[in-house]
DNA sequence: ATAGGACCTCGAGCCGCTAGAGGTTCAAGG
DNA sequence: CCTTGAACCTCTAGCGGCTCGAGGTCCTAT
């Protein structure tokens, strides 16, 4: 049994993320002492270690919450989360793409300015027209 | 002199998105009909579409205003202005490398997974363990 | 004159945390 | 056993960049 603290430190999580984690369901409420703090113990420790992982994989909590459901279920066919994998490699594929093409505009767009002053600056225009770019690229984020 | 509703359609912007740029000051307070109702020019309209395209080139919207207030001194050098955008590619390409780590984590386990059951899903021995990695992604987003 | 779409403000909600205030508990050292 | 101070507790608010809803007003076309 140990401190919020040490499991913390022995996932790389921090401390608020953690009781965020609870708050939110993701994680069970813990036994606590009798002065109210949190004990953990080797299950939790592991159920972190595995969100953890995940989110630096890029799945969403959501999905997260998904996948620990499921492996409760260890009979059951495993077709369910390597769909839901599937559809992070999808996802992580779809930014790939975006950005690239976004790494494409910006590298014209700096390539082509040899102005010296900003009246004449090549990556203002080509943000003042839209039609000065190859690319569409509609949705902002990725 | 034209609606908010007009000027979203003509930037492919949404109505509540510009009053959110009114309220954070990136938009300037338009003039109002007598009854209160916002009404734009020209002007307006072409300050929105700079913001939409650079929001679309995954400039912050603190880069963006960087920008702005730097176009408002057209005898400037422009070197300010690209390294805005330098900055913005790094940026850029950064991502791009830290997804490209995740593709091929997440590629290896689905590609490894021929279990039938959960319990020898590889997916998830992979998420439980995270020295099944080959690289070390240490941060979440991107 | 009236209908109804577009506008108004204000407040809350999304994700995934992060930070701060202000107070309590625990563990190590004396 | 007592003191210290680091670590814990709860609660609230904030980040970016919007998005949505409620409840009300205005404008324009018929």
């Amino acid at each position: 049994m140990f401190s919020i603290g040490t499991l913390a430190k022995r996932t790389g999580t921090k401390v608020p993320t953690i009781r965020y984690y609870e708050q939110i369901g993701l994680m069970p409420e813990p036994g606590r002492t009798e002065g109210g703090q949190r004990r953990y113990d080797a299950a939790a420790l592991d159920r972190l270690a595995f969100i953890r992982h995940s989110r630096q994989l890029g799945f969403s909590l959501d999905a997260i919450r998904e996948l620990l459901d499921l492996s409760d279920s260890p009979d059951r066919s495993c077709a369910q989360i390597d769909a839901v994998a599937q559809r992070q490699l999808s996802d992580v594929e779809a930014r790939i793409a975006r950005l690239e093409a976004l790494r494409g505009e910006l590298r014209r767009m700096i390539r082509d300015c040899n102005a010296d002053r900003v009246s004449e600056c090549r990556v203002l225009e080509v943000l003042r027209d839209h039609d000065e770019c190859l690319a569409s690229h509609d949705e902002p984020g990725g």
